[in-house]
DNA sequence: CGGACTGTTGATTCGAATCAAAACCGGTGG
DNA sequence: CCACCGGTTTTGATTCGAATCAACAGTCCG
């Protein structure tokens, strides 16, 4: 099972970087601790020190920041393959949370670890470099994303973006995928109230550019959901020479 | 002058991160190329693939992202001794654009020169990284202002970060500080059309806790300015322990 | 002096929040 | 198997913050 938990990392990380077979081996290598967690759990809160970073394994979580008068707002939707708190090898206090959405099967790998392998392969470490770049490069979006585009383009853009980013780690079939948030979840990532995701999404499936059904969701036409949502993928830098 | 440009980045890397003096050397031993630009020039345009970064040495960049509908949206605002596009060193394809604000003192430098100083000098290659990531956490607090935050609280914040890292680079005196944005320039970073931005600076104005006069911010009330805005430094991460 | 930004003001519109209440599950236990 | 419960989803009515539209005043600069 430890294997398991570095190979939906090595699959993540192919997808953007090129690793050669001991980059391969050597993350292959890492002491990966397992836990497994609910839904709605906390995985590391704001204001802690972790010591060892979080790889996601299996499940989808959730980094967001709560403000004063208590609302959430999620900063990043992270999939399989993803370590979400990879920043906190470099900056030692959380400044947002990090917790689960779905059950999820994580791997926890130390911090002395993670170091030594970045001096022993930098090549990897340059790897672990740039997925951080990737996400910042996603907050960016997101930036565009809540600060300009209406409710209706701003989920749709949401969507396309899940759904890209699925697809590049094999979890869509054609179209749909599953993305188990409730409404209210999606409002937290938009910055929109529950109600408005409704009409939202209401509209999206009125304009036959999306089905859901229980979590699982089927765009019918990306291209229209894209253009509607003005998705450009380039953000992502999936491909390692972007 | 060469040195100078130097000098700003050391000054603003030693902020944050624990730099030793052959750090410190090794980066006064850059060839830096200078280059001095008008206000509002654009320094790198979305999708080139820059081969140097650049570094600001003297004046105020955005990085900001255009919309199909031609809104400008500000990611982020950029302070001597930065370098903005540092990213770039990874990412290949630009995903959005770096342009002056005022004039502006940079100093180009390639890429395969900041590569064999991250070989050399793991200390200064993790510094670098580390700058990276207080950049994303700044865009992601930057998220929740956009995202959550009513017009006077979300200007409230802009103006206690800027006053915050400007002072941690000796550019504030006692509450005082040249931030040479138009309205138009804060709308964009906010997400606020000018005409609201007008109010809402009048409405700081109204309740004594900031002046303005002629680009030249001065608060009156740190402590109140920073609970209107429920502002939290940690964020920054400008101490290295941090 | 004139022109072009920049800042200011007022009137109106509009998108999304809020408030309130139903309807719709999926699971639990009697 | 059905009643019930909590969490979701849906619907409708109303309010509110900020955008938009339209002028007009300042200020800088050639």
């Amino acid at each position: 099972m430890l294997q398991n938990l570095a190979t939906s990392l090595i699959t993540k990380l192919a997808v953007s970087n090129h690793l050669d077979g001991d980059d391969v081996r050597a993350i292959q290598a890492l002491q990966v601790r397992q836990r497994n967690l609910g839904p709605r759990e906390t995985i590391v809160a704001d204001g802690e020190r972790p010591d060892a970073c979080c790889l996601l394994a299996e499940g989808f979580a959730f980094r967001s920041k709560t403000t004063a008068n208590g609302e959430r707002q999620v900063l990043s939707v992270h999939i399989p393959g993803e370590i979400p708190d990879l920043q906190s090898l470099h900056l030692k206090i959380m400044d947002h949370d990090l917790a689960t959405v779905t059950p999820c099967v994580l791997g926890f790998i130390d911090h002395e670890q993670l170091k030594k392998l970045n001096r022993e392969r930098p090549n990897v470490a340059a790897a672990f470099w740039r997925e951080t770049l990737i996400d910042s490069s996603i907050f960016r979006e997101w930036i565009v994303n809540v600060a300009r585009r209406p409710a209706v383009p701003r989920m749709a853009h949401l969507l396309a973006e899940m759904h890209t980013r699925l697809r590049a780690i094999g979890l869509t079939r054609d179209g749909q995928f599953g993305l188990p948030l409730t409404q209210s979840d999606f409002g937290d990532c938009l910055g929109l109230s529950t109600v408005h995701v409704n009409r939202v999404l209401q509209h999206l499936r009125s304009e036959e550019l999306i089905t859901v059904k229980r979590s699982e969701f089927h765009i019918l036409d990306v291209r229209r959901l894209k253009e509607l949502a003005e998705f450009d993928a380039t953000y992502l830098h999936l491909d390692p020479d972007i």
